[in-house]
RNA sequence: GGGCUUGUAGCUCAGGUGGUUAGAGCGCGACACUGAUAAUGUCGAGGUCCGUGGUUCGAGUCCACGCAGGCCCA
């Protein structure tokens, strides 16, 4: 046997099995590689994944894409490396080491030394390594996994150093402060990326505070008393954190805002006042029943506050009025540096009127904005001194008051230790407050409000505010190139380069690397203790210098580096080394660690060990020309990549980017463990194959839209694509064997012997070529996924297969039906490497099926299909003068008159099995009747009609009607187009006519004479009287439903010989026995039929004899329309 | 609140530059075809193309404003 076959049903996921053990006996893909060294290179990044959790569906999906354009530039020609890579440190890793050891960040360094921690996250990071490997393999992702970079090996944390000391040299790297969102119970700051996790932003219920500032009188304020008629004055802001008001020094009002001053009544103390707060916002906090209710009969238990609106001023006349401290010394808490400055009115340009009072209470220590305004209009924030004396903010880094805050010293600002507090009488912090400050008649209003607020991803528990150290990378000052750059890379979507990276560049602001950990790359910067004199280190040998100078200085004992204690460059090692400063002083280093995005965006150098070897690599593999990870990598590893790129080489770090949307669950709901609405990677690839699951992920959705993943898609694809292919190859293989047919890359039949219908799939397997290879390389993968697909289901198998089946069973291997198996061949053989990137394993099985027999003959003779493997192979080329765009044409006709006369068929209940005179065909023109006449027997055969007949004018019975070209007359007539339009189809036969023989025809219309041309109008054929017709827009197609004996007869032996088939198959008949028939003469009919069809009847059912008797009375019986034939049906062995 | 994005049949998706009958597959019902086919064909049921305005002779398509979902950020 030649060609394998297969039985049904067919196992794709032992596909899969299959062809990974080969290609790893064989090792394909080392050789597809090394078979293309010495071509040019793409360039290929492979975004690290983090090993310390289970690979899940979507890493399918994400890894799927990065493959099918590996694999095709591969099949171009191109040298494509794919180094894999790991992603080891971060917070995710720390945070698991810390749940598993059961400790929290204070216990490390006491409970636990540093050294045994990291020790612990090492292992930890690579713990599912195992599955993410055997996923890899698989799926079919082919990277190279022999020899990955590693984000804590040496090598790579050295690399990061090199590039942070070139950065540092730039003047790109400094360090400052600013107010960060900061989690306490995780103890560290938050990335701007670790904010960006999903979920981070809740809605929650808070208390929140209408407080009362009151008015100091003086002569900013003079204009606000005199209304006052003596009473206090209070201004009003809202705040959703009550807890930091202790630490309020100032009020920012919007200059151009309205304000309202407002006579009213506190509505605890019930003590009348007068406030302030914008005009807009009025109806927030004051009822209409309110402004006529009475002011002078209040009185307790009143429910409807009365008010009056005094006056009106903007808030730049507010701007410089000073009020009393909230929470002041003499009631115990601290006096503050700079409080003679502090608690005036100053201008924010970020208030509004949206919410609160229009005016927005400012503690320059607990907010980015309050730290700005604060800033510019010299407003000192609320500092206390810590137990060594250092001021910081009034909340510690735990999240708790400092002991100076009188009342409410040591208390937790949110639940941070997880204290309980479920007590019925428990009270917040933010509670508490509020109580005090309404028995002080300073809360105007206080109620739980729910807003969205930020929470640590991991922790879950709220974020602060919070002033940090940190080391800055100046993205701001390559702003404007980054900008630049970033225009020049093709972004797939566009609009997620255009919009959401593009925007955010615009908006960019500095690089916070510092994060106060253990577990990732140190920061190579050590200090002197004042803070005067620093260093940055670039290199372990740079380091190991440094060093021996410390030792010289006698500030180190000995060089760790040169005994070789040292080998690692994490913490706590490096924090164990000092150096010396020129002047002399003993150097610390800082103790941060930097950013893990810096490592991944590091990756294009680092995976080199780059700048310390591999010097031509590097450059041989920068920038990329591909990268595809989530979009929510936007602002992460897209963003360090193309910062570092920019900052480092001037450079784009990729040219073309997929930004891969969600995998979803089939309602569209997010998939998640706790759900249980993930799907297992490993069972879907084990049940389905991973053919049909890469397939679907890709044929379904565009890569960048979200995935709704539905399993049954999955089966539909392996049913509709995958099964149709099988079947197509099947029956090529069942018929090449029968044939002992082999094709080969020589002696075909030349394509001016081959048939219409062979030029015609040929013509279209050319264009499926083109198609295909310019939606890859636009890098979109799923039109072309939807075009093979298209092209294996409709032309190949529904038409060029079912219309060709005659060819491929009957008779001697002649040169048409060596041309059709030659045909078929090609087709499977470019579908199989079309396909090959998105399916590889089929695409393989397919093509090695194909051309497994052609091999030694190709190797000989170095010829295409001399590859053993698909993914070895090189990627055909279209020949484009086979494409016939006529062919192509004329073969839609006849598969739009089929598909109509089979409709005809439908409506006068006349099964196909039943042959008929002829269609009718209307033909306007020429060239249509010689189009049509040229796939005449196509159509008949699939029909079962003997003929097709044209009319055409000199029939005299086509009636014409005419529809408007509303494209051509919109820009011809405009606003009369209407009028024109009704006059068209008004038309008699007449004019119709002469459109058509003089070229064009004057009507009037609306009074005004109008020219038309046959242009105008699309002239067609609609009706034939007396029969029953079909439309398809221009196209019309009767049937001819008169039936003669003859074709009865016909009828008749076509039933037959489709009872005699199944009769055949249910006995369990091979194709190629031979049978010997006899039938039942009972009726008249039959026995005409059998007469004059007995030849046919033979050929087609394989019988060596057919004969006709009276004696049948037991055995089987053919039943079919009104007749119940006897039949004896013998096997006869060959 | 801002940026980006999506909204078309029960489901998944197509619908250059505006053109008058909005399509496909799946699913559902009926009938048919088939010695490769668990495939396929024909017919049928199923649409206020998210809404409201606007531009235009003409809007699923362009513009504005909304609504709903998603992602990212404040």
């Amino acid at each position: 046997m030649r060609y394998p076959e297969f039985k049904q049903p067919f196992n794709y996921a032992q596909v899969g099995a299959d062809i990974l053990q080969w290609w790893q006996e064989n090792g394909i893909f080392e050789k597809s590689v090394s078979t293309r060294e010495g071509r040019p290179s793409f360039v290929f990044y492979e975004g690290p994944p983090s090993a310390n959790g289970a690979p899940g569906i979507h890493h399918v999906m994400a890894r799927t894409v990065k493959d099918i354009f590996c694999r095709y530039q591969t099949l171009k020609g191109f040298q494509v490396n794919r180094k894999g890579g790991w992603d080891t440190h971060g917070l995710p890793i720390e945070l698991q080491v810390e749940k598993e050891l059961g400790i929290t960040k204070e216990d490390i360094g006491k409970k636990i030394t540093v050294e045994e921690y990291n020790q612990r996250c090492r292992e930890t990071v690579m713990r599912f390594k195992h599955q993410w490997d055997e996923l890899t393999e698989k799926m079919g992702y082919w990277v190279d996994l022999s020899d990955p970079y590693i984000t804590f090996e040496p090598e790579y944390i050295e690399s990061c150093w090199a590039l942070l000391k070139k950065l540092y040299d730039k003047g790109l790297l400094y360090k400052g402060y600013t107010i960060q969102p900061y989690s306490p119970a995780a103890g560290t700051g938050l990335s701007s990326h670790e904010l960006n996790q999903p979920g981070t932003y809740k809605d929650v219920k808070d208390t929140t505070i209408v407080a009362e500032f009151e008015v100091k009188r003086d002569e900013q304020s003079e204009k606000l008393f005199a209304l006052a008629d003596g009473l206090p004055v209070f201004i009003l802001a809202w705040t959703t954190t009550p807890w930091t008001l202790p630490a309020n020094t100032g009020l920012a009002v919007g200059k151009n805002i309205r304000y309202a001053v407002v006579r009213t009544y506190n509505p605890y103390t019930r003590e009348p006042q007068v406030v302030v707060l914008a005009k807009d916002l009025l109806s927030r906090h004051f009822s209409e029943k309110g402004a006529e209710a009475s002011l002078e009969e209040y009185k307790a238990g009143d429910k409807v506050l009365p008010w009056r609106q005094l006056a009106e001023f903007s808030g730049g006349e507010l701007v410089g009025i000073s009020y009393q401290r909230l929470f002041s010394t003499e009631a115990g808490f601290p006096a503050f540096e700079g409080e003679e400055r502090a608690f005036r009115v100053i201008p924010g340009d970020f208030v509004t009127t949206e919410d609160g009072t229009g005016i927005v209470h400012i503690s320059p220590t607990f907010g980015a904005d309050d730290f700005r305004v604060a800033q510019q209009n010299d407003i000192p924030a609320l500092l206390v001194a810590d137990d060594q004396g250092k001021l910081g903010p009034i909340v510690d880094r735990t999240g708790r008051y400092a002991a100076q805050m009188g009342e409410f010293g040591g208390r937790w600002v949110k639940n941070y230790d997880g204290h309980d507090d479920s007590a019925a009488d428990y009270r917040t912090l933010d509670v508490d407050i509020s109580v005090r400050l309404k028995e002080r008649g300073r809360a105007f209003k206080v109620e739980k409000y729910e807003h969205t607020y930020p929470h640590c991803w991991r922790t879950d528990k709220p974020v602060l505010y919070y002033p940090l150290d940190s080391w800055f990378i100046k993205t701001t000052a390559v702003k404007d190139r980054l900008i630049e750059l970033n225009k020049t890379i093709n972004w797939k979507p566009e609009s997620t380069g255009t919009g959401r990276f593009g925007n955010w560049l615009e908006n960019l602001v500095d690089w916070n690397l510092s994060r106060s950990r253990y577990w990732g790359t140190p920061l190579p910067i050590w200090r002197t203790q004042d803070g005067s004199e620093e260093i940055c280190i670039g290199s372990i040998a740079e380091l190991s210098a440094e060093i021996d100078k410390a030792v010289a200085a006698e500030v180190m004992t000995h060089n760790p580096i040169k005994s070789g204690e040292m080998t690692d460059l994490h913490r706590p090692y490096v924090d164990d080394i000092f150096l010396v400063s020129p002047s002399g002083q003993p150097m610390y280093r800082e103790t941060d660690l930097i950013d893990v995005w810096f490592d991944s965006g590091a990756m294009p150098y680092a995976q080199w060990h780059y700048p310390f070897e591999n010097h031509d690599t590097f450059e041989r593999n920068f920038p990329a020309d591909f990268i595809a990870e989530g979009v929510d990598q936007t602002r992460g590893w897209f963003f360090t990549l193309h910062a570092l790129g920019v900052m480092l080489e001037d450079s784009v770090a990729f040219k073309n980017v997929i930004a891969n949307g969600l995998v979803l669950d089939k309602n569209g709901n997010k998939m998640s463990k706790r759900l249980g609405n993930a799907i297992d990677p490993f069972k879907t690839i084990d049940q389905y194959g991973p053919d049909a699951t890469r397939w679907y992920m890709i044929a379904n959705a565009q890569p960048w839209d979200n995935l709704k993943f539905d399993l049954a898609g999955i089966t539909e694809v392996q049913r509709r694509f995958f099964g149709t292919l099988f079947n197509t190859y099947s029956f090529y293989a069942l018929y090449a064997n029968l044939d002992e047919f082999q094709a080969r890359e020589f002696d075909r039949v030349p394509l001016t012997e081959l048939s219409e219908l062979d030029r015609w799939i040929l013509s279209k397997l050319q264009s499926l070529i083109l198609e295909v290879r310019g939606h890859f390389d636009n890098y979109d993968p799923t039109k072309a996924a939807r075009a093979i697909q298209d092209f294996v289901t409709d032309q190949l198998s529904n038409w060029y297969v079912r219309l060709s089946r005659g060819r491929f069973r009957k008779g001697e291997l002649t040169a048409d039906k060596k041309a059709a198996f030659e045909t078929l061949q090609e087709c499977l053989v470019v579908v199989a490497q079309l396909m090959s990137p998105i399916a590889p394993f089929f695409g393989e099985w397919l093509y090695r099926n194909m051309t497994n027999g052609m091999r030694a003959e190709a190797m000989a003779k170095t010829t295409p299909l001399r590859h053993e493997s698909v993914h070895l192979s090189e990627l055909v080329e279209a020949e484009e003068h086979l494409i016939d765009k006529a062919l192509e044409e004329r073969m839609d006709l006849a598969q739009r008159i089929s598909s109509l006369t089979h409709s005809l068929r439908k409506k006068s209940v006349l099964k196909v099995r039943q042959p008929l005179q002829r269609i009718l065909v209307p033909v306007l023109t020429e060239t249509t009747r010689e189009q049509v006449g040229k796939v005449e027997d196509l159509i008949c055969a699939e029909v079962n009609v003997k003929h097709v007949e044209f009319l055409d004018d000199t029939s005299g019975v086509l009636v014409k009607s005419v529809k408007p070209n509303f494209k051509r007359l919109g820009q011809q007539f405009g606003p009369r187009l209407k009028a024109v339009a009704a006059r068209i189809q008004q038309m008699t036969p007449e004019e119709i006519s002469q459109l058509e023989k003089v070229g064009q025809l004057a009507v009037e219309v609306e009074g005004q004479p109008v020219t038309l041309s046959p242009e105008d109008v699309e002239i067609r054929t609609e009706d034939l009287p007396g029969w029953l017709v079909a439309t398809d827009g221009p196209l019309t197609v009767a049937l001819d439903v008169t039936l003669t004996d003859e074709l009865r007869h016909e009828g008749i032996a076509r039933e037959l010989v489709n009872r005699l088939q199944n009769l055949r198959k249910d006995s369990g008949l091979e194709v190629q026995d031979k049978i010997r028939v006899t039938l039942g003469a009972n009726q008249p009919e039959l026995v005409q039929a059998v007469e004059a069809f007995g030849e046919y009847i033979r050929t087609e059912t394989q019988a060596l004899s057919l004969d006709l008797t009276n004696g049948l009375a037991d055995g089987a019986v053919l039943e079919f329309d009104e007749y119940s034939v006897p039949v004896r049906l013998e096997v006869v062995k060959s």
